[in-house]
DNA sequence: TATGTCCCCC
DNA sequence: CCTGTTGGGGACATAA
């Protein structure tokens, strides 16, 4: 027969230590729930982990207890629970009863006194008894069968309480730490003990005399001060220790019959869970337990459509375009659902296709849509000839705004996140890889539909949280507009030399046929240079070379490591330059020409505008914005990207020091903000300061130094990162930051002020309220946290600049409509923006170009933009 | 197909 | 005392 076990949890102690630990979470209604979160998070533990048959929650009552008669300052000079959480027992009761755990409390009596007198029952019984609290006052209970888990400084970590531990601890047995507290007493309790004795001093005494009272009657062997205390307050002493004393006796009206546990039932808890915007726990929940049984799904009625209908094409209607290919340039269209207020219903591609009032519906910008990733709608219905207006609502869009850290995959995955049920996966319903495949069209159809019922319920609730997130504007003004604009630059590709990439892939072919040769020949046998094993193995075996760092699978042979090893063999060198001309090859020639398309010589980059944490842009197939600059042999790539048009020009505009500007400007730094004011070099001016010199004394490697303190500012690296990139020790690093810091005293007090802010509301924002969810920055694991604390003072550096860039598009795509320009918009680095232009029109963007970018938005200091143009992006510069 | 290593950009 | 490396995409090798 299984043993017996009780868990007891002191209920107000752990949703105290809950409150303290995490930061002040609120949830969509506005409710703070980090005791509630915390709490439930230490529960699903105890459960999972103690599998117990028994189980009580003891909760404190009311504001007196029988000690106030004993001591009427018993617990005196407590600050008053704060109403934040105050307010959150109510929950805390609520999730209890749907987990089905029994909780109780007694008048008069503390819930110490609840759990001592049970476990006394219980241990009679032959239970085992576990008790959790952040009480290390019920430590006096441990005993053989009973152990006690005390929380420490988080919720995650508990030290175990057995007698041993006890011992081993403080040198006394469980039911010393009462005569313990008798004598040193407990300022948290506000009792009293005797003054000038402390935890030392009295596990001194108790390890010589065992009780209190023992120690008192033995007072003619001790002297001194240490007598003298005891004498005057012998009576402190004999009624601190009853004070501390749980009393295993209370007249309890539950008996261990009534807190038999017999587990909970998932479908009770979820709405209680969803009700709180546990968004995590819920994940768990969902792929965690045995409930993951195919959910029921409701039949979803809709008609599929065998002609196209007055009734589908109406206003303020669900629009699902499925398109079929991950690529969605040029790729097919596996079907359209709508579901407005007329019904729901399936669109077969080649019937609507086919329908003129369907091309004009879609066309129609009165006709207003919601979809899931409005760019990928509008490009891939754009190269099938229609001109998707009208989109009113992105939910791929809204979700990302709300919670970037949520990766998503489909509608399926936001609709669980959000607790709607009746949508499949798309890999549910087309499998992935190889194997990927359309399903028959009964299946496709109610796929679709479903997507569109989920993104129907979605839509309204996404959009009511951006508007209580104070959100909306930037969903609406900026990201939405934004789609559209990045839609077009996609659609319009930019046109790639091929001649020009394929000549460079050969001359790039005999380089690397002559390197391998030699590299080979220098090594003595033939082996594959791209291969760090194979290579390791040459460099660290067969030549002796000394390895300088490892990998976890070898020997590490990257960049910094082989130029640490340049002298010891001429053939270090020769692999750095294979590396280096053997990336060019495959990443930037053979990897473009693979995706340019053969008609028209272009690439269409994909903008992934739902995927970075800090709002930044990434770019996809090809990635457009990794294209090499910093050494002259790839920088000759950019040679390859030319105007669409014959006798256009390349014209690229990149903001100058946007991030350290926008930094000035946040952490409202003076020494900063003059320097930016009087347009001075920044690098130059952070040597000044750093190093105490004038302006004149600054050498180059000084600026280098301060450049990339500069760097670790902006890109939120760690000392270690900074001591990394200078190759100076990790404490050489620290110094240099700590000495930047006090000459930007404003960058100090914002550096601090934004890490608090984090720890207390669980994110931080941008100038546009772009938020960053950060809950590690109240980790107990330094890396976690110290990460976050990072990520806490550069996400809205990082996120500002990528926010003001995105306005500056927005505005740019407006100047360029109505003042009717050729013009057009390719690209965006992250600071720069790069257009092809028809000659007559370069004047009119030396001037337009900086004067929209510079006042996309309006800081404290001035934004300074550059630009160059030329017949090729290289010219560009 | 997934993972690790390396390297390109801002 | 130590811990450990901004945000991305992509090519290649290798193990499974």
């Amino acid at each position: 027969m299984a043993s017996k076990k009780l868990v007891l949890i002191d209920g107000n102690s752990i949703a105290y230590r809950a409150f303290f630990a995490l930061p002040l979470l609120n949830n969509d209604k506005g409710v703070h729930t980090n005791a509630i979160y915390g709490f439930t998070m230490i529960l699903m533990r105890i459960l999972e982990e103690e599998q117990p048959t028994h189980m009580l929650v003891a909760f404190d009552a009311g504001k007196t207890t029988f000690r106030h008669k004993t001591y009427s300052e018993y617990k005196g000079g407590r600050q008053k629970t704060p109403p934040e959480l105050s307010e959150q027992f109510p929950f805390i009761h609520e999730l209890l009863d749907v987990y089905k755990i029994p909780r109780y409390q007694l008048e008069n009596y503390e819930a110490d006194d609840i759990i001592g007198t049970l476990s006394k029952h219980a241990e009679k019984d032959g239970f085992d008894v576990k008790i959790i609290s952040g009480d290390k006052d019920l430590t006096q209970l441990a005993s053989e069968h009973v152990t006690i888990s005390i929380t420490k400084k988080g919720i995650t970590e508990v030290d175990s309480y057995t007698p041993e531990f006890v011992k081993e601890k403080y040198g006394l047995t469980p039911d010393q730490i009462i005569d313990m507290k008798g004598l040193m007493g407990d300022s948290s309790d506000n009792i009293p003990g005797v003054q000038g004795i402390g935890e030392k001093t009295a596990i001194k005494l108790l390890k010589e005399y065992g009780t209190v009272e023992n120690v008192l009657e033995s007072l003619d062997q001790l002297k001194g001060k240490l007598k003298e205390r005891l004498e005057t307050h012998r009576d402190d002493a004999i009624m601190s220790k009853e004070l501390a004393t749980i009393n295993r006796d209370t007249p309890i009206t539950i008996s261990l019959d009534d807190i038999l546990y017999s587990g909970y039932n998932p479908q009770e808890v979820l709405p209680v869970f969803r009700e709180l915007g546990f968004k995590t726990l819920i994940d768990k929940f969902d792929t965690g337990s045995e409930t993951d049984e195919p959910e029921e799904i409701e039949d979803l009625p809709f008609t599929a459509a065998e002609e196209i209908t007055d009734e589908m094409l109406v206003d303020d209607s669900i629009f699902v375009v499925e398109v079929w290919n991950e690529n969605y340039h040029r790729s097919d269209i596996a079907g359209f659902a709508i579901i407005n207020e007329n019904g729901r219903f399936y669109l077969p591609y080649g019937l609507a296709m086919d329908s003129d009032p369907f091309r004009k519906w879609a066309e129609d910008e009165h006709m207003r849509k919601t979809v899931f990733d409005a760019k990928r709608s509008i490009v891939a219905m754009k190269w099938k000839g229609i001109e998707l207006a009208g989109v009113d609502f992105d939910v791929l869009l809204a979700s990302y705004i709300l919670d970037a850290s949520q990766t998503v995959e489909d509608v399926a995955g936001i609709a669980k996140m959000k607790g709607i049920t009746g949508a499949k996966t798309d890999e549910s319903v087309y499998s992935k890889g190889a194997k990927r495949k359309l399903p028959e069209d009964e299946i496709l159809a109610d796929h679709l539909v479903r997507k569109g019922e989920a993104l129907s319920k979605l839509s309204k609730i996404l959009e009511k949280e951006l508007r209580e997130n104070d959100q909306y504007e930037l969903y609406h003004d900026l990201e939405m507009p934004l789609a559209i604009i990045l839609g077009k630059m996609e659609a319009i590709g930019v046109k790639v030399d091929v001649n020009k990439l394929k000549e460079m892939g050969a001359d790039l072919g005999q380089q690397l046929q002559a390197l391998e040769n030699k590299i080979h020949g220098l090594a003595g046998e033939s082996f594959n240079i791209n291969s760090p094993k194979q290579l390791g193995v040459i460099l660290f075996e067969k030549l002796g070379l000394p390895p300088v760092k490892k990998t976890k699978t070898g020997y590490s042979t990257s960049a910094d490591v082989l130029e640490k090893l340049a002298d010891r063999h001429e053939i270090v060198e020769q692999i750095l330059l294979y590396r280096q001309l053997g990336k060019l090859q495959s990443t930037y020639i053979e990897g473009l020409l693979k995706v340019v398309h053969e008609d028209t010589h272009k690439v269409h980059t994909r903008f992934n505008q739902a995927l970075t944490q800090t709002g930044r842009l990434s770019s996809t197939d090809p990635n457009l914005q990794n294209i090499p600059i910093r050494l002259e042999e790839g920088r000759k790539i950019r040679e390859a990207f030319v105007p669409s048009k014959e006798g256009w020009v390349i014209f690229a505009a990149d903001y100058s020091q946007i991030e350290l500007r926008v930094l000035a400007h946040i952490a409202q730094d003076k020494n900063l903000m003059e320097a930016f004011r009087n347009d001075m070099d920044v690098h130059t001016k952070t040597a000044m300061d750093v190093f105490h010199v004038e302006m004149d004394e600054v050498t180059s490697n000084m600026r280098r130094q301060a450049k990339a303190v500069n760097f670790g500012i902006v890109y939120g690296i760690s000392d270690y990162g900074l001591s990394q990139s200078l190759g100076i020790t990790r404490k050489e690093a620290a110094e240099f930051i700590s000495r930047y810091l006090e000459s930007f005293d404003g960058v100090k007090e914002y550096m601090d002020d934004i890490v608090r802010d984090a720890k207390q509301k669980g994110y931080v924002s941008t100038l546009l309220q772009r938020r960053r969810y950060l809950p590690e920055i109240t980790s107990r694991n330094f890396n976690l946290r110290s990460f976050a604390e990072r990520t806490a003072m550069n996400t809205p550096i990082q996120g500002s600049a990528a926010d003001i860039i995105k306005k500056a598009m927005i505005d740019m795509a407006r100047e360029l409509e109505e003042q009717e320009l050729q013009s057009n918009l390719l690209l965006q680095v992250h600071d720069e923006l790069i257009f092809e232009a028809p000659p007559e029109e370069i004047e009119i963007l030396k001037k337009l170009v900086p004067q929209v970018m510079e006042h996309a938005v309006e800081l404290d200091v001035p934004l300074k933009v550059d630009y160059a143009y030329g017949d090729s992006w290289y010219d560009a510069k």
